[in-house]
RNA sequence: GAUCCCAUAGCUCAGCUGGAUAGAGCAACGGUUUUCUAAACCGUAGGCCUUUGGUUCGAAUCCAAAUGGGAUCACCA
């Protein structure tokens, strides 16, 4: 690419120039207050050109322009050297990529292997608002590094037992009355949720009780009658109690049904499932081994665990006296059955930053194990969703439900719809597909346009909005891109065949939307490379922004000159293929209008 | 107590691989529509980039410390 071939010359240069051979040589965008595409800091060759910043650039730059023929002109700021590349070169790279695919369609057949694992539920509650950036995330990293040209396989562990889910099945036995989805109308792992919380409740008010009548703290939470209930059908449901798993499976069917509910809301989806159910006594022939090799060690008690602490890091067991297997335990195990069975490259897990730690830890011991693919992990951790008053918390009711919020979205959207009078010649069909297009688009650009390991606020009283730097404004410049297109064409003046004049001479808005797309696939590189849907999201605005600016500028269809008129449309259609790439990217999709 | 993460406009965020006068959006104020979709465009106002030191020709950016905020350090998951 350009880049490349500047590097290349000004390498040239001044080894012509000073008799310096310089390894790394690097160029920017000119910032947009000088004219040029491209400057060289010169400062950093001062010490071979032994003369002043403005001769040494004016040096380079005459050596460039008479050896680089795409270089129009240059011009030299202070220690700055600002080249202006001729706009045929632009219009030549617009031609190549114009009407193309900007990403692999087809992922190459040796492709590495990623695994990306992400939503892992707990099957007693449903979705709020930190699942949904999980989700989102995790599914938009993974449509990324396919399209960088990976072979991704979306996996999604969830985490089907354990005390945890004994709680809302214990508390629906006791006060569930039969309660059904089907008998109440409440979406299964809403219903299920319920009982999580009122579990808690009655919990709660049992300690509180004991603590009154003198119990230490710690006393009553471990002799609350409900806790030893709960240990009671913990260990029933290990041992395959059938009245248990019964219940468990009954209940556990009623959550899928509304995960699926709420997944396909959110457009996500997975190649592979997990279940922690099949796969929690996993992790113990890890253990044998490492304790064969001495990388673990066992104590008096029978318990086993690794030694940190020349790391930084604690003792951590990993296998209770009883013989019994811990979450890491498990995690060991999962890490290496994925690996037999997929011999992935890297395996991904989004999970959010309050587990650095327990990652850190895993990948840690997998490496002094041996496991030479234990480098390929890596724990795509991202900050927590917040709101003004805290954390959320699913058994205080402190959360944004994802159903919930996903249904405002959307509602909002069909009335701020209605409102600008857009609904005109939609059937009712079409307009309830628009409503959720642009409703669940605004929610998701407004989750990942975040860094992804920053934590975010998110307050429920100011909604989110669907002006500025949003998804609908993004949508929108596509819509008046095809709106544009669709005329052209009735009017015949537009073939996708069409070639474009290397003739043209560019408005600079016009240059600098041919180097924004030009900055699409280093953009999607770097957003694979650093697993992160917020560069493509901010990509995505400015290109949407520059050419909202152009759009109003600029005449298209009422432009007189053929060339230009031709131009234009391509340009414009081109735009319109990066942002519906992009945004899919996301894993949002783009109306065709609004 | 230890470790990790974060700190940029009133608010939400870009800017990270050191470079020229730190950028958007929202909110506020003013303007633009007989002209390709105004969910738009243009303008005004808004900054000790938390602080202090260091490295450098040059620091919001790198290093160190301090301050403030968050998370973690279970034979819980």
């Amino acid at each position: 690419m350009i880049e490349q071939l500047l590097a290349e010359k000004t390498r040239e240069a001044l080894q012509w120039l000073y008799g310096a051979s310089v390894s790394t040589i690097s160029f920017e965008k000119t910032n947009p207050d000088f004219s040029g595409d491209f400057t060289l800091v010169v400062f950093n060759f001062l010490k071979i050109s032994k003369k002043k910043p403005e001769d040494t650039a004016s040096e380079i730059g005459n050596y460039l322009k008479t050896n680089v023929v795409e270089i129009a002109e240059f011009n030299v700021v202070k220690g700055f050297l600002n080249l202006v590349i001729a706009d045929s070169y632009w219009l030549n790279f617009f031609a190549s990529i114009k009407g193309k695919s900007l990403i692999y369609s087809q992922v190459p057949a040796n492709a590495p292997v990623v695994m990306v694992e992400y939503s892992s539920p707990n099957t007693n509650k449903p979705l709020h608002l930190g699942h949904v950036r999980n989700n989102l995330l995790g599914f938009s990293v993974a449509e990324i590094l396919k399209s960088a040209g990976n072979k991704v396989i979306k996996t999604n562990i969830v985490n089907d037992r354990g005390i945890h889910i004994c709680k809302s099945m214990l508390a629906w036995q006791k006060w569930g009355n039969g309660e059904t989805p089907d008998s109440t109308g409440i979406k299964g792992d809403h219903l299920v949720g319920k009982y999580y919380v009122l579990f808690d409740k009655h919990y709660k008010s049992e300690v509180l009780n004991l603590k009154l009548e003198g119990f230490s703290e710690e006393d009553a939470e471990k002799n609350a009658p409900l806790m030893l209930e709960i240990k009671d059908m913990l260990l029933k449901w290990e041992q395959g109690d059938k009245e248990v798993r019964e219940l468990w499976k009954k209940m556990n069917g009623w959550v899928y049904k509304g995960f699926e509910v709420s997944y396909k809301m959110m457009g996500v989806d997975f190649d592979k499932t997990y279940y922690e159910s099949n796969t929690y006594l996993l992790g113990k022939n890890i253990i044998d081994n490492g304790l064969a090799s001495g990388v673990l060690k066992r104590r008096e008690d029978n318990s086993v665990f690794i030694d940190l602490t020349a790391d930084g890091l604690d003792e951590k067991t990993l296998l209770r006296s009883d013989g019994t297997s811990l979450y890491m335990t498990q995690d060991l195990g999962t890490a290496l059955q994925r690996y037999e069975e997929e011999h992935f490259d890297k395996l991904i897990f989004t999970v959010a930053n309050e587990q650095d730690y327990h990652f850190k830890v895993l990948s840690l011991i997998l490496n002094k194990l041996g496991y030479h693919w234990a480098k390929g992990l890596h724990h795509l951790s991202y900050g927590m969703v917040e709101l003004p008053e805290g954390k959320m918390k699913s058994r205080e009711g402190t959360v944004v439900d994802a159903d919930d919020l996903m249904e405002d979205m959307i509602n909002t959207a069909a009335a701020t719809t209605k409102e600008l009078g857009k609904v005109e010649n939609l059937t009712e069909e079409e307009a309830a597909h628009l409503y959720k297009t642009i409703g669940m688009g605004a929610l998701k650009y407004f989750l990942l346009k975040v860094d992804p390991k920053k934590k975010m606020l998110f307050n429920p009283a100011e909604s989110i909005d669907f002006n500025g730097n949003t998804a609908p404004f993004i949508m929108f410049n596509y819509v008046r891109v095809q709106a544009m297109l669709s005329k052209a064409t009735e009017a015949g003046i537009y073939n996708e065949s069409d070639m474009v004049s290397e003739k043209i001479n560019l408005l600079p808005k016009e240059k600098e939307l041919i180097i924004k797309l030009f900055s699409f696939t280093p953009t999607l590189l770097q957003a694979a490379n650093e697993y992160s849907p917020a560069l493509i999201a901010n990509y995505v605005y400015d290109l949407a922004k520059e050419f909202s600016q152009y759009y109003h500028d600029t005449p298209v269809l009422k432009e007189e000159n053929m060339e230009l008129k031709t131009f234009r449309l391509h340009l414009s259609k081109t735009i319109g293929v990066a942002i519906k790439t992009s945004m899919k990217l996301l894993g949002i999709e783009v109306p065709e209008r609004m």
